[in-house]
DNA sequence: TCTTTTTTGAAAATGATTTTCATTTTCATT
DNA sequence: AATGAAAATGAAAATCATTTTCAAAAAAGA
């Protein structure tokens, strides 16, 4: 599934080609590293991962690449609240089902939740609808996050 | 309704004192702004606002103050994804209904709805107690966002 | 291979937010 | 009204994630 001999994945050649973006070692690694990992990573903490694979890689092309993948809609970019975006590879990538955010306020951890998921899709969708009606907007995503205590944040 | 004596609102200051905090003249006038507009004011915004009515008033003090009003619970902040952080009152302080945001990627407008909130409401209640019991979380608040392109960015 | 366009990495710049610290203000007590 | 401790303020400096600049390196096409 990672795709260690380097090529990437080979759909993906297409999908970068496809935009008239090339298809590097950077940004396979980059993916690769999104790819192998289920939690949400900050821009530094691909910067770190990637590192091991390939050392001269510098912050800025992570940060350019990681804004040329949301921009492609191969991963999506997140807001917890703690000053830096997290980043996660989209569904479809991976076997990845369509999931929301519970957000720990006091130690910051994330727990992705796919409970009541379909209830909550369908009400988005019959939303969106009313919504783009009403105020005549296109609306392309939407954002649900809890936010609260974690169990272990609650004892102290 | 601005209290524009300079007193603030009476029942604020009780706020305030329970907590241990004191209600300054700062600490009003930047509350006054708020209820004063409908607007998402980022902390620059409020602190040129406040500067009319207060004008040795410094920015620092602003961001403490929004802060304060966050955790005071009189205030709620957003990111709507542009670089800044957004701050609006919540609701109760104001006859303000409890709504959502519909957020243009183009233009970085802001549009309240609270048009299906009372559905949206219920079933983030039902969702709120089924996460609770299943992952032991103790959920304060719920971020909904829709994301897309309003009426007039559509039109290029 | 040669040429053009894209991508890259290091360093510098940016910009929102936070920290530091000396001064001023508030408020419960004289 | 005066006093003193605790809290709040403002200016300047510090942080820190992200962006920009720019010259060199890599990729695609001829």
């Amino acid at each position: 599934m990672p795709w260690r001999d380097g090529a990437g994945a080979p759909w993906l050649h297409g999908k970068f080609k496809g935009c008239g973006y090339r298809m590097t070692m950077p940004r396979q690694i980059i993916l690769d590293v999104l790819s192998g990992t289920a939690d949400h990573l900050s821009a530094e903490d691909v910067y770190h991962k990637v590192h091991n694979a390939y050392p001269s890689i510098g912050l800025t092309t992570v940060y350019r690449t990681l804004e040329l993948l949301v921009h492609i809609g191969l991963i999506y970019k997140f807001d917890f609240g703690d000053g830096r975006s997290r980043y996660e590879l989209a569904e479809g990538s991976k076997s990845d089902r369509h999931h929301h955010h519970l957000v720990c306020t006091g130690c910051g951890r994330i727990i992705d939740y796919t409970d009541f998921i379909d209830e909550e899709i369908e009400l988005l969708k019959k939303t969106e609808k009313g919504l783009s009606e009403k105020y005549n907007f296109k609306i392309t995503n939407h954002l649900i996050q809890f936010y609260g205590l974690c169990d272990r944040c609650q004892n102290k």
